[in-house]
DNA sequence: AGTGCGGCCTGTCCGC
DNA sequence: TGCGGACAGGCCGCAC
């Protein structure tokens, strides 16, 4: 389900709610995510309080003082601000309890999502120490990218996804991007030049800021932390339409398989 | 070092 | 109406 710009409105709809609470309780209903949820979590958790809300890629980072509550949401997850009277549903596989009676809760039907803890710096932990640059901030430019893919043979659609690259761009939002920039996703990464990264660079930038501003996409079940869905589908150039006519050129959009990722692209407008 | 896959899961939709 | 198979917004870890 989510990419950078759901990831964040996550992080923003939750944190007013969280910050500066204190962890009453936690439970476990099902740890079997993406790696097992820690199960000292509750004891670990219990009576810290949360001093800030961040990301990183697209990990929410929940700092607790004593350490980092990670938080990954996979394919399918989602963390809904409730209470405790409020009937758990199926796959809301974990539920922080605060001392002002309000439920932080981690939905994930796939369990491809990931709930760790980390005392040391989250920078520094094994999931995180590798990521590349993130895509809203300065040092993610053309030059950098230019530099990074010289002698790079895979398709750039594949070089922006990868989170070592650069972290937060995922496939519809890599649709997106080389659509507003006019360039073929199959192309090869080392053979772009300097100023056509600078229109991706432009590209990726503008369309996850838009996104974040419209509180990310709802496809099928995305909702920020306070249950309300995102509106940037609306805006969609290429991602889910495939056959469809080009909203630019009016040509036939043309669906493939990239790396295993469904990818749209326009024959006319992208080469 | 870079590249390309398999696999982790459940839910949904499509074609037969 | 039921069933099998493909596919879904991510990404680690492995073999080459």
């Amino acid at each position: 389900m989510p990419e950078l710009p759901e990831v964040e409105t996550t992080a923003r709809g939750v944190a007013p709610h969280v910050l500066g609470q204190t962890i009453a309780d936690v439970s476990i209903r099902d740890g079997r995510l993406r790696w097992p949820v820690p199960a000292q979590l509750p004891q670990v958790l219990r009576g810290l309080c949360v001093h800030d809300v961040r990301r990183r890629g697209k990990y929410i980072l929940f700092d607790c003082g004593r350490g980092h509550l990670l938080v990954h949401l996979g394919m399918s997850g989602s963390l809904r601000v409730t209470t405790g009277e409020v009937p758990l549903r199926r796959h809301d596989h974990i539920a922080i309890r605060f001392s002002n009676a309000i439920e932080l809760r981690f939905h994930d039907p796939r369990r491809f999502g990931a709930m760790l803890w980390t005392e040391a710096s989250p920078a520094e932990h094994k999931l995180l120490v590798g990521l590349g640059p993130e895509p809203l901030e300065s040092d993610f430019d053309a030059s950098y990218l230019y530099q990074r893919s010289r002698h790079r043979r895979s398709p750039v659609k594949a070089f922006i996804m990868d989170s070592k690259v650069v972290v937060g761009v995922g496939n519809i939002y890599a649709n997106e991007a080389l659509f507003i920039a006019g360039i073929h996703p199959t192309r090869a990464a080392g053979r772009i030049s300097l100023p056509r990264y600078q229109h991706l660079v432009e590209a990726i930038k503008s369309v996850l800021a838009s996104a974040i501003e419209q509180g990310g996409t709802t496809l099928r079940d995305f909702v920020n932390g306070d249950g309300q869905p995102g509106y940037f589908s609306q805006q969609l150039w290429v991602y889910g339409r495939g056959s469809k006519p080009c909203g630019r050129c009016g040509g036939a959009l043309r669906e493939i398989r990239l790396a295993q990722r469904t990818t749209v692209y326009c024959l006319k407008c992208q080469r």
